[in-house]
DNA sequence: TATAGTTATTGAACTAGTTCAATGTTTTTA
DNA sequence: TAAAAACATTGAACTAGTTCAATAACTATA
Protein backbone atom coordinates (compact mmCIF):
# COMPACT_ATOMS: atom_id res chain seq x y z
CA UNK A 1 0.00 0.00 0.00
CA UNK A 2 2.54 2.84 0.88
CA UNK A 3 4.19 1.54 -2.33
CA UNK A 4 1.44 1.72 -4.60
CA UNK A 5 1.41 5.88 -3.98
CA UNK A 6 5.06 5.86 -4.04
CA UNK A 7 4.17 3.76 -8.06
CA UNK A 8 1.33 6.61 -8.55
CA UNK A 9 3.54 9.33 -7.69
CA UNK A 10 5.94 8.72 -10.01
CA UNK A 11 3.26 8.01 -12.49
CA UNK A 12 2.14 11.52 -12.54
CA UNK A 13 5.38 12.72 -13.69
CA UNK A 14 7.29 9.86 -15.93
CA UNK A 15 6.58 6.27 -17.00
CA UNK A 16 8.08 3.70 -15.56
CA UNK A 17 7.80 -0.37 -16.35
CA UNK A 18 6.77 -2.64 -13.68
CA UNK A 19 10.63 -3.57 -13.73
CA UNK A 20 11.77 -0.29 -13.24
CA UNK A 21 9.47 0.28 -10.71
CA UNK A 22 10.21 -3.21 -8.59
CA UNK A 23 14.22 -1.40 -8.44
CA UNK A 24 12.98 2.37 -7.90
CA UNK A 25 11.44 0.96 -4.23
CA UNK A 26 13.26 -1.20 -3.16
CA UNK A 27 16.09 1.27 -2.26
CA UNK A 28 13.02 3.30 -0.18
CA UNK A 29 12.71 1.78 3.27
CA UNK A 30 9.40 2.53 5.39
CA UNK A 31 9.63 3.99 8.84
CA UNK A 32 6.78 5.09 11.74
CA UNK A 33 6.59 8.13 13.20
CA UNK A 34 4.52 9.15 16.09
CA UNK A 35 2.89 12.69 16.65
CA UNK A 36 5.18 15.56 17.11
CA UNK A 37 8.34 12.90 16.64
CA UNK A 38 11.07 14.98 14.52
CA UNK A 39 12.53 13.68 11.39
CA UNK A 40 15.15 16.10 11.34
CA UNK A 41 16.75 19.12 13.24
CA UNK A 42 17.72 21.99 12.59
CA UNK A 43 21.53 21.92 13.00
CA UNK A 44 21.48 18.17 12.20
CA UNK A 45 22.27 16.93 9.14
CA UNK A 46 19.83 15.50 6.39
CA UNK A 47 20.58 12.34 5.58
CA UNK A 48 17.66 11.29 4.06
CA UNK A 49 14.79 11.88 1.58
CA UNK A 50 11.21 11.19 2.06
CA UNK A 51 8.26 10.42 0.63
CA UNK A 52 4.93 10.57 3.15
CA UNK A 53 2.56 7.78 2.70
CA UNK A 54 0.67 8.88 5.59
CA UNK A 55 -0.28 11.62 8.13
CA UNK A 56 1.40 14.67 8.09
CA UNK A 57 4.86 17.21 8.49
CA UNK A 58 5.82 20.37 8.74
CA UNK A 59 9.18 21.81 7.45
CA UNK A 60 10.20 24.77 9.34
CA UNK A 61 12.66 26.99 10.47
CA UNK A 62 12.90 28.88 13.80
CA UNK A 63 14.67 32.65 12.97
CA UNK A 64 16.65 35.01 14.99
CA UNK A 65 13.70 36.65 17.26
CA UNK A 66 12.01 32.79 18.18
CA UNK A 67 9.91 33.40 15.34
CA UNK A 68 8.51 29.89 13.56
CA UNK A 69 8.30 29.57 9.82
CA UNK A 70 6.75 27.22 7.92
CA UNK A 71 8.35 26.76 4.36
CA UNK A 72 5.51 23.75 3.69
CA UNK A 73 3.71 21.13 5.12
CA UNK A 74 3.81 17.69 3.34
CA UNK A 75 0.72 15.32 3.50
CA UNK A 76 0.25 12.02 2.07
CA UNK A 77 1.91 11.84 -1.62
CA UNK A 78 4.40 14.63 -0.77
CA UNK A 79 8.07 14.50 -0.28
CA UNK A 80 9.92 15.77 2.46
CA UNK A 81 13.66 16.83 2.74
CA UNK A 82 15.84 19.55 3.57
CA UNK A 83 17.49 19.41 -0.48
CA UNK A 84 20.29 22.16 0.70
CA UNK A 85 21.24 19.69 3.93
CA UNK A 86 20.90 16.12 1.45
CA UNK A 87 22.40 17.46 -0.87
CA UNK A 88 25.43 18.89 0.72
CA UNK A 89 25.35 16.63 3.83
CA UNK A 90 25.84 20.16 5.90
CA UNK A 91 24.38 20.95 8.67
CA UNK A 92 20.26 21.58 8.59
CA UNK A 93 18.55 24.88 8.19
CA UNK A 94 15.53 23.12 8.75
CA UNK A 95 13.41 21.49 11.17
CA UNK A 96 10.97 18.75 10.06
CA UNK A 97 8.12 17.39 12.83
CA UNK A 98 5.04 15.21 12.32
CA UNK A 99 1.78 17.03 13.28
CA UNK A 100 0.16 13.10 13.69
CA UNK A 101 0.65 9.54 13.39
CA UNK A 102 3.23 9.48 10.12
CA UNK A 103 4.26 7.11 7.91
CA UNK A 104 7.16 7.50 5.14
CA UNK A 105 9.35 5.78 2.99
CA UNK A 106 13.03 6.87 3.24
CA UNK A 107 16.11 6.48 0.73
CA UNK A 108 19.85 8.03 2.53
CA UNK A 109 21.67 9.76 0.47
CA UNK A 110 24.26 6.70 -0.54
CA UNK A 111 21.31 4.77 -1.70
CA UNK A 112 20.21 7.71 -3.74
CA UNK A 113 23.56 8.36 -5.57
CA UNK A 114 23.57 4.84 -6.46
CA UNK A 115 20.50 4.67 -7.62
CA UNK A 116 21.14 7.67 -10.11
CA UNK A 117 23.57 5.77 -10.99
CA UNK A 118 21.64 2.79 -11.77
CA UNK A 119 18.92 4.00 -13.02
CA UNK A 120 19.39 7.25 -15.01
CA UNK A 121 16.04 7.93 -15.30
CA UNK A 122 15.81 8.67 -11.88
CA UNK A 123 17.40 11.70 -12.95
CA UNK A 124 15.03 12.53 -15.46
CA UNK A 125 12.10 11.79 -12.71
CA UNK A 126 13.55 13.96 -9.85
CA UNK A 127 14.64 16.93 -12.35
CA UNK A 128 11.17 17.00 -13.23
CA UNK A 129 9.53 16.91 -10.18
CA UNK A 130 12.09 19.57 -8.89
CA UNK A 131 11.31 21.91 -11.89
CA UNK A 132 7.33 21.31 -10.68
CA UNK A 133 8.16 22.37 -7.24
CA UNK A 134 10.25 25.50 -8.25
CA UNK A 135 7.54 26.66 -10.22
CA UNK A 136 5.45 26.57 -7.50
CA UNK A 137 7.58 27.78 -5.23
CA UNK A 138 8.61 30.83 -7.68
CA UNK A 139 4.65 31.41 -8.03
CA UNK A 140 3.97 31.30 -4.17
CA UNK A 141 7.17 34.18 -4.21
CA UNK A 142 5.09 36.77 -6.19
CA UNK A 143 1.66 35.78 -4.31
CA UNK A 144 3.27 36.50 -1.13
CA UNK A 145 4.05 40.17 -2.45
CA UNK A 146 0.78 40.64 -4.88
CA UNK A 147 -1.42 39.09 -1.96
CA UNK A 148 -2.63 40.26 1.00
CA UNK A 149 -2.85 38.51 4.06
CA UNK A 150 -6.76 37.90 3.68
CA UNK A 151 -5.90 36.91 0.50
CA UNK A 152 -3.08 34.99 0.72
CA UNK A 153 -5.20 32.71 3.61
CA UNK A 154 -8.35 32.21 1.44
CA UNK A 155 -5.81 31.20 -1.09
CA UNK A 156 -4.25 28.26 1.04
CA UNK A 157 -7.09 27.61 2.53
CA UNK A 158 -9.09 27.12 -1.50
CA UNK A 159 -5.74 25.70 -2.28
CA UNK A 160 -5.40 23.05 0.46
CA UNK A 161 -8.25 22.02 2.48
CA UNK A 162 -7.48 18.96 3.41
CA UNK A 163 -4.14 19.86 4.73
CA UNK A 164 -5.77 23.44 6.37
CA UNK A 165 -8.46 21.23 7.80
CA UNK A 166 -6.02 19.52 10.33
CA UNK A 167 -3.88 22.46 11.10
CA UNK A 168 -4.15 25.02 13.49
CA UNK A 169 -3.96 28.74 13.42
CA UNK A 170 -0.47 29.30 14.40
CA UNK A 171 0.54 27.04 12.23
CA UNK A 172 -1.28 28.18 8.96
CA UNK A 173 -0.04 31.80 10.15
CA UNK A 174 3.51 30.05 10.46
CA UNK A 175 2.91 29.69 7.02
CA UNK A 176 1.76 32.45 5.63
CA UNK A 177 4.08 35.09 6.86
CA UNK A 178 1.24 36.41 9.66
CA UNK A 179 0.46 36.49 13.17
CA UNK A 180 -2.02 33.95 14.39
CA UNK A 181 -4.18 36.77 16.12
CA UNK A 182 -4.41 38.10 12.98
CA UNK A 183 -5.35 34.79 11.23
CA UNK A 184 -8.28 35.11 13.91
CA UNK A 185 -9.18 38.67 13.06
CA UNK A 186 -9.54 37.43 9.10
CA UNK A 187 -11.78 34.67 10.01
CA UNK A 188 -13.87 36.62 11.56
CA UNK A 189 -14.21 39.01 9.01
CA UNK A 190 -14.75 35.97 6.30
CA UNK A 191 -17.14 34.33 8.21
CA UNK A 192 -18.83 37.71 8.49
CA UNK A 193 -19.08 38.63 5.13
CA UNK A 194 -20.90 35.04 4.34
CA UNK B 1 33.83 33.92 -25.72
CA UNK B 2 30.35 33.45 -24.67
CA UNK B 3 30.67 29.62 -24.60
CA UNK B 4 33.96 29.91 -22.71
CA UNK B 5 31.21 31.45 -20.50
CA UNK B 6 28.95 28.49 -20.61
CA UNK B 7 31.44 25.78 -20.31
CA UNK B 8 32.60 27.65 -17.01
CA UNK B 9 28.93 27.71 -15.92
CA UNK B 10 28.94 23.48 -16.60
CA UNK B 11 32.05 23.01 -14.87
CA UNK B 12 30.19 24.23 -11.56
CA UNK B 13 28.34 21.61 -11.13
CA UNK B 14 29.34 18.63 -12.79
CA UNK B 15 32.42 17.50 -15.45
CA UNK B 16 31.96 17.40 -19.17
CA UNK B 17 34.62 16.08 -21.38
CA UNK B 18 35.89 18.63 -24.25
CA UNK B 19 34.06 16.16 -26.59
CA UNK B 20 30.76 16.58 -24.38
CA UNK B 21 30.71 20.28 -23.97
CA UNK B 22 31.42 20.62 -27.57
CA UNK B 23 28.04 18.65 -28.31
CA UNK B 24 26.83 20.38 -25.27
CA UNK B 25 27.11 23.43 -27.06
CA UNK B 26 26.51 23.02 -30.15
CA UNK B 27 22.47 23.09 -29.36
CA UNK B 28 23.11 26.34 -28.31
CA UNK B 29 22.49 29.86 -30.64
CA UNK B 30 23.79 33.51 -29.73
CA UNK B 31 21.62 36.50 -30.02
CA UNK B 32 21.46 40.07 -28.97
CA UNK B 33 19.12 42.02 -27.33
CA UNK B 34 19.22 45.46 -27.32
CA UNK B 35 18.27 47.73 -24.10
CA UNK B 36 14.57 48.13 -22.86
CA UNK B 37 13.84 44.92 -25.94
CA UNK B 38 11.62 42.14 -24.51
CA UNK B 39 12.85 38.51 -24.58
CA UNK B 40 9.65 37.32 -23.60
CA UNK B 41 6.30 39.42 -22.86
CA UNK B 42 3.54 37.44 -20.32
CA UNK B 43 0.68 35.25 -22.12
CA UNK B 44 3.05 34.46 -24.87
CA UNK B 45 4.90 31.04 -24.91
CA UNK B 46 8.26 30.94 -23.88
CA UNK B 47 10.54 29.03 -26.75
CA UNK B 48 13.75 29.22 -25.23
CA UNK B 49 16.19 28.67 -22.14
CA UNK B 50 18.90 31.12 -22.14
CA UNK B 51 21.88 31.85 -20.81
CA UNK B 52 23.25 35.49 -20.28
CA UNK B 53 26.91 36.06 -21.05
CA UNK B 54 26.21 39.89 -21.48
CA UNK B 55 24.14 42.54 -19.96
CA UNK B 56 21.02 42.23 -17.55
CA UNK B 57 17.62 41.16 -17.21
CA UNK B 58 14.44 41.43 -15.17
CA UNK B 59 12.20 38.19 -15.47
CA UNK B 60 8.94 39.88 -13.71
CA UNK B 61 5.33 39.71 -13.60
CA UNK B 62 2.02 42.51 -13.13
CA UNK B 63 -0.89 41.81 -10.84
CA UNK B 64 -4.02 43.07 -11.12
CA UNK B 65 -3.40 46.34 -9.36
CA UNK B 66 -1.06 47.01 -12.02
CA UNK B 67 2.29 46.42 -9.37
CA UNK B 68 5.23 45.40 -11.03
CA UNK B 69 7.13 42.30 -9.33
CA UNK B 70 10.01 41.20 -10.12
CA UNK B 71 11.01 37.09 -9.36
CA UNK B 72 14.60 37.62 -9.99
CA UNK B 73 17.43 39.70 -12.24
CA UNK B 74 19.67 37.69 -14.87
CA UNK B 75 23.00 38.23 -15.01
CA UNK B 76 26.39 37.49 -16.62
CA UNK B 77 26.16 33.73 -15.99
CA UNK B 78 22.66 33.63 -14.63
CA UNK B 79 19.91 31.36 -16.83
CA UNK B 80 16.96 33.02 -18.07
CA UNK B 81 13.36 31.35 -18.58
CA UNK B 82 10.05 30.98 -17.46
CA UNK B 83 9.79 26.88 -16.79
CA UNK B 84 6.63 26.71 -16.10
CA UNK B 85 6.03 28.11 -19.95
CA UNK B 86 8.88 26.44 -21.35
CA UNK B 87 8.12 23.04 -20.29
CA UNK B 88 4.67 23.03 -21.02
CA UNK B 89 4.32 25.34 -23.69
CA UNK B 90 1.44 27.55 -22.27
CA UNK B 91 1.50 30.68 -22.25
CA UNK B 92 4.00 32.66 -19.74
CA UNK B 93 2.80 34.61 -16.62
CA UNK B 94 6.69 36.21 -16.63
CA UNK B 95 7.80 38.58 -18.92
CA UNK B 96 11.72 38.99 -19.73
CA UNK B 97 13.17 42.31 -20.55
CA UNK B 98 16.98 43.71 -21.00
CA UNK B 99 17.67 46.42 -18.79
CA UNK B 100 20.70 47.02 -20.98
CA UNK B 101 22.32 45.94 -24.46
CA UNK B 102 22.96 42.19 -23.52
CA UNK B 103 23.78 38.97 -25.16
CA UNK B 104 22.34 34.99 -24.46
CA UNK B 105 23.12 32.16 -25.49
CA UNK B 106 19.37 30.18 -26.23
CA UNK B 107 18.63 26.58 -26.70
CA UNK B 108 14.41 26.23 -27.86
CA UNK B 109 12.43 23.16 -26.76
CA UNK B 110 13.10 20.94 -29.15
CA UNK B 111 16.81 20.79 -29.01
CA UNK B 112 16.39 20.63 -25.71
CA UNK B 113 14.32 17.57 -25.18
CA UNK B 114 16.98 16.18 -28.26
CA UNK B 115 19.41 17.42 -26.04
CA UNK B 116 18.47 15.38 -22.98
CA UNK B 117 18.20 12.46 -24.71
CA UNK B 118 21.38 12.14 -26.38
CA UNK B 119 23.30 13.22 -23.52
CA UNK B 120 21.95 11.37 -20.64
CA UNK B 121 24.12 13.56 -18.48
CA UNK B 122 22.34 16.89 -19.10
CA UNK B 123 19.49 15.44 -17.24
CA UNK B 124 21.62 15.38 -13.85
CA UNK B 125 22.99 18.80 -15.28
CA UNK B 126 19.72 20.67 -15.12
CA UNK B 127 18.86 18.18 -12.16
CA UNK B 128 21.73 19.75 -10.28
CA UNK B 129 20.92 23.21 -11.21
CA UNK B 130 17.52 23.33 -10.60
CA UNK B 131 17.91 22.30 -6.81
CA UNK B 132 20.60 24.61 -5.90
CA UNK B 133 17.71 27.42 -7.48
CA UNK B 134 14.81 25.65 -5.43
CA UNK B 135 17.17 25.85 -2.44
CA UNK B 136 17.70 29.51 -2.81
CA UNK B 137 14.28 30.16 -3.57
CA UNK B 138 13.39 28.65 -0.56
CA UNK B 139 15.79 30.99 1.44
CA UNK B 140 14.49 33.88 0.01
CA UNK B 141 11.32 33.51 0.91
CA UNK B 142 12.13 32.82 4.41
CA UNK B 143 13.81 35.96 4.17
CA UNK B 144 10.88 37.95 2.75
CA UNK B 145 8.83 35.58 5.91
CA UNK B 146 11.74 36.61 8.81
CA UNK B 147 13.78 39.67 7.80
CA UNK B 148 12.19 43.16 7.63
CA UNK B 149 12.66 45.60 4.47
CA UNK B 150 15.38 47.59 5.75
CA UNK B 151 17.05 43.83 6.68
CA UNK B 152 16.00 42.63 2.94
CA UNK B 153 17.35 45.48 1.01
CA UNK B 154 20.86 45.13 2.99
CA UNK B 155 20.97 41.36 2.43
CA UNK B 156 20.36 42.08 -1.28
CA UNK B 157 22.99 44.87 -1.83
CA UNK B 158 25.62 43.04 0.18
CA UNK B 159 25.01 39.76 -1.80
CA UNK B 160 24.24 41.25 -5.24
CA UNK B 161 26.53 44.13 -5.27
CA UNK B 162 27.09 43.62 -8.71
CA UNK B 163 23.55 43.43 -9.73
CA UNK B 164 22.44 45.97 -7.54
CA UNK B 165 25.03 49.09 -9.05
CA UNK B 166 22.69 48.42 -12.74
CA UNK B 167 19.29 48.78 -10.91
CA UNK B 168 17.09 51.75 -10.24
CA UNK B 169 15.45 51.65 -6.85
CA UNK B 170 11.99 50.90 -8.50
CA UNK B 171 13.30 47.82 -9.67
CA UNK B 172 15.11 46.80 -6.38
CA UNK B 173 11.78 47.79 -4.77
CA UNK B 174 9.91 45.47 -7.50
CA UNK B 175 12.46 42.76 -6.32
CA UNK B 176 11.79 43.19 -2.80
CA UNK B 177 8.40 43.53 -2.90
CA UNK B 178 8.09 47.14 -1.46
CA UNK B 179 7.17 50.64 -2.37
CA UNK B 180 10.30 52.41 -4.24
CA UNK B 181 9.36 55.18 -1.96
CA UNK B 182 10.10 52.68 1.15
CA UNK B 183 13.63 51.93 -0.38
CA UNK B 184 14.39 56.14 -0.80
CA UNK B 185 13.67 55.93 2.79
CA UNK B 186 15.85 52.96 3.55
CA UNK B 187 17.92 54.40 2.32
CA UNK B 188 18.60 57.71 3.95
CA UNK B 189 18.62 55.90 7.39
CA UNK B 190 21.43 53.75 6.01
CA UNK B 191 23.08 56.47 5.29
CA UNK B 192 22.86 58.65 8.13
CA UNK B 193 24.01 56.02 10.46
CA UNK B 194 27.22 55.75 8.50
C1' DT C 1 21.29 72.80 -25.26
C1' DA C 2 16.66 72.87 -24.33
C1' DT C 3 13.02 69.71 -23.43
C1' DA C 4 10.68 65.76 -22.27
C1' DG C 5 10.71 61.72 -19.86
C1' DT C 6 12.11 58.98 -16.25
C1' DT C 7 13.81 58.40 -11.62
C1' DA C 8 14.64 59.88 -6.67
C1' DT C 9 13.48 62.30 -2.40
C1' DT C 10 10.60 63.96 1.05
C1' DG C 11 6.66 64.71 4.12
C1' DA C 12 1.92 64.06 5.62
C1' DA C 13 -1.87 61.14 6.10
C1' DC C 14 -3.13 56.61 6.15
C1' DT C 15 -3.67 51.33 6.68
C1' DA C 16 -2.50 46.54 6.99
C1' DG C 17 -0.73 43.90 10.11
C1' DT C 18 1.73 43.42 14.94
C1' DT C 19 2.12 43.14 19.82
C1' DC C 20 0.45 42.69 24.21
C1' DA C 21 -2.63 41.30 27.57
C1' DA C 22 -6.78 39.38 29.07
C1' DT C 23 -10.37 35.84 28.56
C1' DG C 24 -12.43 31.89 26.78
C1' DT C 25 -12.18 27.33 24.62
C1' DT C 26 -10.46 22.95 23.49
C1' DT C 27 -7.25 19.09 24.05
C1' DT C 28 -4.17 16.38 26.64
C1' DT C 29 -2.63 14.08 30.45
C1' DA C 30 -2.37 12.34 35.14
C1' DT D 1 -12.68 13.76 35.68
C1' DA D 2 -9.90 17.47 37.28
C1' DA D 3 -5.96 20.04 36.24
C1' DA D 4 -2.74 21.55 33.11
C1' DA D 5 -1.45 22.80 28.76
C1' DA D 6 -2.14 24.38 24.39
C1' DC D 7 -4.87 26.99 21.27
C1' DA D 8 -8.27 30.74 19.74
C1' DT D 9 -10.55 35.21 20.15
C1' DT D 10 -10.83 39.92 21.04
C1' DG D 11 -9.70 44.79 21.70
C1' DA D 12 -6.51 48.61 22.34
C1' DA D 13 -2.30 50.67 21.27
C1' DC D 14 1.20 50.63 18.15
C1' DT D 15 4.43 50.43 13.92
C1' DA D 16 6.25 49.14 9.50
C1' DG D 17 5.31 50.13 5.28
C1' DT D 18 1.94 52.46 1.71
C1' DT D 19 -0.09 56.07 -0.93
C1' DC D 20 -0.37 60.46 -2.67
C1' DA D 21 1.40 64.67 -4.10
C1' DA D 22 4.88 67.92 -4.74
C1' DT D 23 9.62 68.91 -5.91
C1' DA D 24 14.17 67.91 -7.35
C1' DA D 25 17.59 65.47 -9.96
C1' DC D 26 19.07 62.87 -13.70
C1' DT D 27 19.40 61.18 -18.72
C1' DA D 28 18.05 60.80 -23.13
C1' DT D 29 17.11 62.72 -27.38
C1' DA D 30 15.93 66.09 -30.98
Amino acid sequence: MPYTLLKENIDKHIQFSDAEFETYGSFFYPKTISKKEYLLRQGDVCRFEGFVTKGCFRVYTIDNDGHENVLYFAVEDWWVTDIDSFTNQAPALLSIQSLEDSEVLLINKKDKEQLYQQMPKVEKLFRIMTQKTLVSLQRRLIRNHCYTADERYLHFMKTYPKIAQKLTNLQIAAYLGISHEFVSKIRRKVASKK
